[in-house]
DNA sequence: AGAATTTCGTTTACAAGGAAACAATTTTCT
DNA sequence: AGAAAATTGTTTCCTTGTAAACGAAATTCT
């Protein structure tokens, strides 16, 4: 692939990365990297990564979901959940239990201790990346998230 | 076909995401995953994955350049890069020459089968976002590339 | 020059995440 | 009812990526 002369602006660091750093893949990517140490400066005392607040929270607002159910929908794979929820449960903040209608699902639901432990940091982990962002104005923000809802598939809900 | 047991709405529809939906942090995630299905269905058959592409990238934009500089603009941890490298320099692909005005720095440079790899490959790295993507219109998809750009302070080049 | 510090990459030891085979349960189809 | 198929979660094994301690080389500071 021919790339066009690159001029002295071009050049970051010593490094070009040409067209590069216009792929989405690799924005993505960097992006994730960035968001995660913001996450880590807010958050980071709470010892447990966005993925797995983002299951508690899920669990949260839809109680007796099947774990499956929430795989799914985070695009965890299931050998993974299968951790994240005996490790949840092993801490205490999530209660399984297995439904005699269909004993093979299991239904989850957060303990008080579940509860209050994503009542406690919700607020925190819905604006840590805002609070820490001031590179992008607020209209911004608002049409890069209305831009990846719109990538990913996902419907803005709330 | 058979029916299924149950259907979508039964065991997805119902979940609610709540303010996780307009999560920066969760929508890189899972634009990220997206991405990474794209991948596969373009360029999977070559083997590699969409980070180790971008090395060889980087490799051959800029011959003789230090691999922990590759590390750094990539935000590849150093550990990692190694296995990286060394599994290029076993694959012939990349060759590494330590020069004599300071040894301790690894210069990396494509070999003529690693240049011949990137060359033949480069534009269905840099298309396959684009070709499979209906999603977005061309207009948004600049867009979002331009929001991800100033998230992730990297100037566009190209 | 010689000791202390810094830089750069590697090694080791481990955690995160995934693919595939598996067991238990339920549903479908004779 | 009973065999076949589908669903759900788990286990095992493997790959990817990281942290921390380390070694070699260069730089800095007496």
């Amino acid at each position: 692939m021919k790339r066009p002369a690159r001029t002295f602006e071009e050049i970051d660091g010593g490094i070009d990365l040409g067209p590069l750093s216009s792929s989405l893949g690799f924005l993505f990517r960097m992006g994730q990297v960035e968001i995660f140490g913001l996450f880590y400066e807010a958050l980071g005392r709470l010892g447990l990564k966005p993925g797995e607040f983002s299951v508690l929270w899920v669990v949260h607002l839809n109680p007796g979901v099947r774990q499956g159910a929430v795989a799914e929908k985070l695009r965890i794979k299931p050998a993974h959940m299968t951790k994240l929820v005996r490790s949840f449960e092993e801490g205490g903040l999530i209660a399984r239990h297995i439904p005699d209608r269909d004993r093979r699902g299991i239904e989850l639901r957060l303990t008080p201790k579940g509860t209050a432990f994503v009542e406690e940091y919700a607020e925190d982990f819905f604006s840590y990346a805002q609070s820490e962002t001031n590179r992008l104005t607020p209209a911004e923000a608002k049409q890069l998230i209305a831009l990846l809802q719109k990538f990913t598939r996902l419907g803005g809900e709330t």
